[in-house]
RNA sequence: GCCCGGGUGGCGGAAUCGGUAGACGCAGCGGACUUAAAAUCCGCAGAACGCAAGUUCAUGCGGGUUCGAGUCCCGCCCCGGGUACCA
């Protein structure tokens, strides 16, 4: 065997061997418990980047480790293949989406064995072609007839130059990112899935997934947002009811106006006459539909002329339209309580509308009574204003009650409104309740009356699954006039999608395409058209997992996928946190509630990975743009202690700005290209690298210099076991007869064992089990005893070592077991090495000496010594001699293997 | 705007349940080997003050709880992710 480390060779090997023995494919095995790690597929956008490495790496690592505990470990990987930036990039290289897709995935689906990834590739399925998403077809139309699919009507980005549908992310400050046209909303009919029916269980779900990051389940519980509160009708003059929705019922009587959507048909009628309403609501009409756009536009208003009438008082209230007011969110209305809302609050300052003031604070209701005054209801039409009346006004008589009060009612009426919940005042009847007594109170006012009830509110809105775009799954559907919307009947699935097309960039090719829309309707046989939308991409990705299973199967899974389901462990990127998340736990409850699955949830443990994420560099030019350069085209200067100064450019050496750490992008021209990294070092130290330089769940700073240190420690463990190799045969470990360097290597070994097999198995913390084992390396290059036990135990270090390192680096591994003397064989298959408890045994530990929690040194003790022992040894301490000396202890706290405090 | 994270030496990070802050690695400095370089090996290294022993300060900022806080609580600042048609 080679004496230096070639990577290349190595990896060739072991990559052979894996492929020759076909070692990662597997079937189901009722005689091992399954595990089956899943890392979220790729779009196959090109190439691997930094951010694919990362992910798979960490799933490759689980799956091999999970593997040596003696599981039965399904790894699959497959394409998320269809997308918008298929039909940018066809634009961009006239080309079809298709033909870019296949030669993307024919060039990654290389670049993922060079890494040497563990999968099961007899599994492998591309999400674009017809045998896959035929079963999404199929289960469409069955949600079509259940109900669970319906088509409305919805808002989207509308380019008027294009003529076309923009996604949010082609809509830059406003304008459509290719005509720089502003954008309109418009609404178009669009098809639904009712993923609000499940949304109590989607909530419900949460709780019995321990094993998701709680970030993500907390993300998830806002994104569902249910919400009790009440429905309430107000009466509008010589017009239709408006219905409102709110949470906030004790507020009702701080209503001081009505707010309604730009799209509400009130507003609309409003508008048929009043010219100036008109081109307001046209004017609510540009810019995008996403909620950040929405959300931090300038609030803007104008009055309709039309009043509400009050459900309790009878009072008159003004109708404004307003621009965030929402048509597709609730009923398009809500009621207005500027004193204790702050969008209200903002909305009525700038148009002038009344403030009242039903809330106080508890702080308030005790200066009220203080000043002998009731809040109870009829005590006073207003118990504020009542308990100040009367009372010293002089600023220099002022009680403390009366500034209190003073003070509210000037925060309220001048600064902000006073959001929390409080007691009820200038509320008629409800004066003097708390937040739940008023709930309730006027609840059963307004149902008494008719104008109310009680109801539960979501934020989760319907799952808008049409695209106006080509590279998507056809939508199964065919539009009759006479029968209207009918679903393909299930014979006359897939609806192909056609591939060899001319795409021009601003209209689907299935779209201008006369001829292709022609069909006959399957209920009564006249001349239909088909749907020429397509599916969001998130629909194929909401399933996959399940196909996974099922490989071949004529059903979209079959009875295999009980073996494996759920996933065990699921690996991807925390942007995905809710949406994808939240759809394919969706999914998972329509497959379940087919029959397909068993399970309510489809994962059982989630690991979200952070961003690869690298320094920038430019240099600006005479206008101002920006010319970003490659790290690799850029050489960095320090100082003598290591601080960057600046950099240079390699080229012409002359210097170039620094720009910041950024996520890897095309845009900054700062990714770093795996193969590259892959052709100079080995799949191996890329692995390590990303492994080692942080946790899995934080961003990853690229580093070339990081990258040759995890070379280097290759190089090294290479060189110790090849040496070690080259030594005389050994005698079997002997525990009893170790000398104390013998043990304590032993003990460090065994440390290690526990410790990775702990951080790679349940803490995923595998920077820290590679740190370890860097550790023991250390340990074990400075352990120079060439006796008989002092190689016994270097080849049991160097042996674990080689089993421990193999879920990160395989291809090391596999060729290191044969220079340790072992036949060639799958390391899976090896068993984890185990943890002698005995060889954990110390005698001695180290407490440090506190005095007033401040360090002073620390003792020996044995390892069962008393509190009193190890007090009486810190005690003796010089140092801590110096600071008790002359002062009183007055306590000594002693943690066991730990700390000794001494309080003076 | 709203929801969710993060902030520790020159840098990436460690400290797992409130108990010795800075493991491991990178960069840096000093040395060995070498004709030289590369590679490799040995050593130093948070900051300030001090000849030294050592002392003080230090985990984004300001408070608090505790014998003891990077870790818990309250209030801020900054950075990142998501925000329903990027995936």
């Amino acid at each position: 065997m080679a004496e230096t480390y070639d990577p290349q060779a190595v990896e060739a090997a072991a990559q052979t061997f894996w492929s020759d023995t076909h070692a990662f494919e597997v079937t189901e095995d009722a005689s091992k418990p399954s595990f089956y790690c899943l890392s979220m597929l790729p779009y196959p956008s090109g190439a691997l980047h930094m951010g694919h490495v990362r992910n798979y790496t960490i799933g490759d690592v689980i799956s091999r480790f999970q593997r040596m505990q003696g599981k039965n470990v399904l790894q699959p990987m497959g394409w998320d293949a269809f997308g918008l930036p298929a039909e940018n990039a066809a634009i961009k290289n006239k080309t079809a989406p298709a033909k870019w897709t296949y030669a993307n995935i024919e060039h990654m689906r290389g670049q993922f064995k060079r890494m040497g990834f563990a999968y099961d590739w007899s599994r492998e399925f591309a999400t674009c072609k017809p045998d896959y998403y035929v079963h999404e077809q199929r289960m469409f139309v069955r949600l079509m007839k259940q109900g669970l699919a319906y088509r409305k009507n919805s808002v989207v980005n509308w380019d008027p130059v294009d003529q076309t549908v923009l996604a949010n992310e082609q809509v830059i400050d406003g304008r459509g990112w290719r005509t720089g046209a502003v954008v309109v909303k418009r609404e178009i009919p669009q098809w639904f899935l009712k993923i609000t029916d499940y949304a109590q269980e989607l909530l419900d779900g949460l709780d019995d997934l321990p094993d998701w990051p709680e970030a993500v389940k907390s993300m998830q519980r806002h994104w569902i947002g249910r919400s009790e509160g009440l429905e309430i009708r107000f009466d509008v003059e010589g017009d239709e009811p408006l219905t409102v929705f709110t949470t906030r019922p004790d507020t009702l009587m701080g209503v001081t106006y009505v707010a309604i959507a730009a799209e509400h048909p009130l507003a609309l009628k409003a508008a048929a006459n009043n010219p100036e309403l008109a081109d307001f609501i046209e004017s609510c009409k540009s810019g995008g539909v996403s909620e950040a756009e929405l959300e931090t536009q300038e609030k803007r208003g104008m009055a309709t002329g039309l009043h509400a009438i009050h459900p309790v008082s009878g009072e008159k209230l003004p109708v404004w339209v307003a621009n965030f007011v929402l048509m597709g969110y609730g009923t398009g209305a809500v009621m207005s309580v500027p004193g204790h809302d702050e969008r209200d609050r903002e909305f009525a300052s700038i148009n002038g509308l009344p403030v009242k003031m039903v809330v106080a604070s508890p702080a308030v209701i005790d200066a009220i009574h203080e000043l002998g005054h009731d809040v109870a209801a009829g005590a006073a039409s207003d118990p504020m204003r009542a308990a100040l009346h009367g009372s010293a006004t002089d600023a220099y008589d002022k009680s403390s009650a009366v500034r209190v009060i003073e003070e509210f009612i000037n925060r309220i009426s001048d600064i902000e409104a006073y959001t929390e919940h409080g007691i009820l005042v200038n509320s008629g009847p409800f004066d003097g309740m708390d937040f739940q007594q008023a709930f309730k109170a006027v609840a059963k006012h307004l149902e008494a009356e008719g104008k109310g009830c009680r109801k539960v509110n979501w934020r989760l809105r319907d799952w808008g699954v049409s695209r106006q775009r080509y590279w998507g799954c056809p939508i199964p559907v065919i539009y009759c006039d006479d029968c209207g919307a009918v679903p393909v009947p299930e014979d006359q699935l897939p609806v192909r999608l056609p591939e060899d097309v001319a795409f021009s960039g601003v209209k689907s090719p299935i779209k201008t395409d006369p001829e292709w829309r022609k069909t006959t309707c399957p209920e009564c046989g006249k001349p239909a058209e088909r749907e020429t939308d397509t599916f969001d991409t998130f629909m194929e990705s909401s399933w996959y997992y399940a196909r996974y299973t099922s490989p071949g199967a004529d059903t979209q899974v079959d009875k295999r996928a009980d073996y494996w389901l759920p996933v065990d462990q699921y690996i991807g990127g925390i942007e995905h946190a809710i949406l994808h998340l939240l759809y394919f736990r969706f999914y998972h409850k329509l497959l379940r509630d087919q029959g397909l699955v068993q399970s309510d949830e489809p994962v059982r443990n989630l690991l979200c990975q952070g961003m690869v994420i690298a320094e920038t560099f430019y240099r600006e030019d005479g206008d101002g743009a920006r010319h970003w350069f490659n790290p690799a085209e850029v050489d960095v200067q320090r100082d003598e202690r290591g601080r960057i100064t600046g950099a240079v450019l390699k080229a012409d050496g002359k210097p170039v700005e620094i720009g910041g750490i950024e996520k890897m992008s095309k845009s900054k021209n700062n990714g770093v290209d795996p193969q590259a990294m892959i052709d100079k070092y080995g799949a191996d130290t890329v692995r390590l690298f990303s492994m080692f330089a942080a946790p899995p769940d934080q961003s990853l700073e690229w580093s070339e210099a990081g990258v040759e240190g995890m070379s280097r420690f290759l190089r090294r463990f290479w060189r110790e076991v090849v040496t070690h190799a080259g030594q005389p045969d050994h005698p079997v470990v002997d525990p009893a007869s170790l000398d104390a360097n013998q043990k304590t290597l032993r003990r460090q070994l065994h440390e290690t064992i526990r410790k990775v097999g702990d951080d790679y198995g349940r803490r995923h913390s595998f920077n820290t089990a590679i740190a370890a084992l860097m550790e023991l390396l250390n340990h074990v290059s400075k352990f120079d005893d060439m006796s008989d036990q002092g190689r016994a135990v270097r080849h049991e270090v160097l042996e674990a070592m080689v089993l421990m390192l193999d879920p990160v680096t395989p291809h090391t591994s596999h060729a290191l077991w044969k220079v340790l003397g072992n036949a060639e064989t799958l390391l899976e298959d090896v068993p984890w090495p185990a943890v002698d408890e005995k060889a954990l045994e110390r005698d001695a530990v180290t407490l440090a000496v506190q005095v007033n929690g401040k360090l002073r040194g620390t003792i020996e003790v044995p390892v069962a010594v008393d509190k009193d022992t190890a007090q009486t040894q810190a005690m003796a301490l010089p140092a801590v001699q110096a600071f008790v000396e002359g002062k009183t202890v007055r306590k000594v706290i002693v943690v066991p293997g730990k700390i000794v405090n001494i309080v003076v």
